[in-house]
DNA sequence: CGATTGTGTTTGCAAATACAACTATGCTGC
DNA sequence: GCAGCATAGTTGTATTTGCAAACACAATCG
């Protein structure tokens, strides 16, 4: 990439060498960080999920519209980051079980509201305990300042994600 | 759940109430964070990585061991946080593409040690740069000092988790 | 208005993942 | 040396997700 094209053309190029190679590190690699914490929040929280019949992507948008009181499927995609086939997909599972409602927009009927239904709000409200209680167990160690620092950085780290 | 059975039966049981209850923030709430983040890691720079014909569980696996030469399926396991079953089926794909070998360990023949090829390696090699070009454009914005301490307590998180 | 383009959502089918049951190897104590 | 239990990995099947193409409604333009 900031590889010189004038450079000469010695042993530089040898592919042989058997150790990884460049400064790249995995442990400081950020993506994978991410991405290495959410699996284990998804098998684990979700493990706890499964005897309400819910798993973590349902669990984050019921979440969602618990705080949102009712959003579009687009909208939902946007704030939860899952994509909007599959909030769609998931909605409909949801309203088949009577956890929320769909209907049309008024303003423009283009869009789709989803809204709790009062079984949907109860069911959001078992979860939240265990929610919180999963959440002090991965922050347990962390000063006030360290919890809040982490996301306040995890929410930029997604604003730039957007673009 | 919690309610009162002596409860006397006046309006403080009125379930008709329509805004979100208790404290709860999803905004403030980290394994959201963290799942949210991810699931836009996945989309976005998985899509950089299709043409390549990886998704962002195999190079997740591929950097690994392309970080510690060679692994057992289980250590993988840990290190990257995707459970074993996953990992043992990905890597079956990884050794038909001629990716990574795979042999039982010497030590103790219980284990599978994986480890990449020269193709494997030459594949992580082109990944590795849009990898990087991905966390930068993430972290936009991010000071090395917040970087660095967004780095740390993740991984502290992660330890967390393990247990 | 009616065709055209744009935005929001859904859906058929393919690929990936979760779970549970199974195979393979090792260790321990008799 | 083998019965019983523990550890490591694999696999059949069900569920979930990813993608591309279809569908629904809105807005604009001739």
């Amino acid at each position: 990439m900031k590889q010189d094209p004038d450079m000469p053309a010695t042993a530089t190029a040898d592919s042989t060498r058997s150790d990884p190679i460049s400064d790249f590190n995995l442990n400081d690699y950020v993506p994978f960080l991410i991405n290495r914490g959410a699996t284990r929040v998804a098998a684990d929280f979700g493990s706890g999920l499964k005897p309400h019949g819910v798993n973590i992507t349902v669990w984050r948008l019921l979440a969602s519209l618990n705080q949102h009181m009712s959003q579009r499927i687009g909208e939902l995609s946007d704030f939860t980051g899952i994509e909007m086939w599959t909030v769609s997909r998931v909605v409909s599972r949801l309203e088949q079980d009577g956890m929320v409602e769909r209907h049309r927009g008024d303003e423009d009927a283009r869009g789709v509201i989803v809204s709790l239904t009062p079984a949907g709000r109860a069911l959001v409200e078992t979860l939240i305990p265990e929610a919180q209680r999963y959440e002090s167990h991965i922050l347990e160690g962390f000063s006030d300042e360290e919890a809040h620092c982490l996301r306040a950085l995890l929410d930029r780290l997604f604003e730039n994600m957007r673009r």
